[in-house]
DNA sequence: CACAACCGACTGACTCGTCGGTTTTGTAAG
DNA sequence: CTTACAAAACCGACGAGTCAGTCGGTTGTG
């Protein structure tokens, strides 16, 4: 096998390492040899491919961020009824969610007490799907759908709802299947906004 | 003075500096040196008070729910009217919050991440709440007010949503007067649960 | 042979909680 | 009033452990 393929596995084995260690044990707690130990690795191993333990968190946070972004997205351009691209938005996120329990909770948990260094990012990444929702929301308003609202504070709260219900899933494990919270969260939301829901 | 007075002034005094060097620092790196010079005190000193550093945290914890829950279930219970009992809440939290950054921030951002020993405390804290609402809404449904929907996940998602405003209050400082997110917040809420505007 | 990839002992910095000792306070007898 | 004494309150040096990151050396591949 040439170097570079083999190189590129040992980085998201490191990868799945970390996310399985932070995972278990919060990123202060998680030691930098318990992921090497569990990458089948050493500590130099992951020195050569990280340059420290927060620039692996941040790949962690970069992954699960781009996933939820893209499949995201693409699931609204698939939906040309603007009043069901919210629908088809909430439903893929929340499969997302429910597939990548561990990464979830590095996301929703365990990002925001991290440190200040990650605050900064977190604010970012949280901001860039409340943006998604706002965009949603401001084309909704312009497009005659729904009543003029304050986007930004709707955007805010909307991110915030599924937020919790999907933190209390990771947390508890209730509801059992993530997906059986969809239909009272879709009706809560778009009746917030003034969408009968249909 | 009195031993106990003094005993007690100690006491809260160092529950203010804790306030202040955890939301400076985050739990973790938050060490008890700083917290004892900050308070004036020494590391002996408030090893006498409070048997360890997760112990101290945790009466911060208490002290910002219980403040909380009892200004809200007081303002409830003054208002009468089942319809503006949320509103009352609602605007008697944001009001809350906005008087004790600090202890906001500790109790929203760092808590989360500051363990797994506090995360079944949080959770526990987080329900109460969820469950104040959850009554509420189950009265409400009870009396014929509004509909009958999926209360838990209706509890959950209004915790998360007023949780996420308020979030990202402490974090970036928008709105500039967290209260003036309160119109925008109430009414997507209440048309959230079927309820008009009024 | 050159260079990427990898190894793991080690260092330096840090911090929780302890403990022996000191000061302050309340109390009561002289 | 003051002396005596116990208990509460307080002090800070230190033990013991932790852990991120380094570095000199080794292995494998093109």
């Amino acid at each position: 096998m040439e170097k570079q393929a083999k190189s590129q596995i040992r980085n998201s084995r490191i990868l799945d390492a970390a996310q399985t260690v932070f995972s278990r044990k919060g990123y202060k707690d998680a030691a930098m040899d318990e992921i090497a130990s569990e990458s089948q690795t050493s500590k130099g191993g992951l020195y050569f491919h990280f340059p420290n333990k927060q620039a692996i968190f941040l790949a962690l946070l970069e992954q699960m961020a781009a996933m939820l972004r893209s499949r995201a997205e693409s699931a609204m351009q698939a939906e040309p009824d603007i009043r069901k691209k919210g629908d088809v938005a909430l439903a893929t996120m929340l499969r997302t969610f429910a597939g990548h329990r561990t990464l979830t909770r590095l996301f929703l948990v365990e990002a925001l007490g991290a440190g200040r260094e990650f605050n900064d990012r977190m604010m970012e990444i949280h901001s860039s799907f409340s943006r998604l929702i706002k965009d949603y929301l401001d084309e909704a308003v312009s497009g005659g759908i729904i009543a003029s609202l304050d986007t930004d504070v709707a955007s805010t709260a909307w991110f915030g709802a599924v937020n919790q219900v999907v933190t209390r899933w990771v947390l508890t494990g209730q509801p059992a299947q993530l997906e059986d919270a969809y239909p009272a969260l879709r009706q809560l939301l778009k009746q917030g906004i003034g969408l009968s829901d249909n």
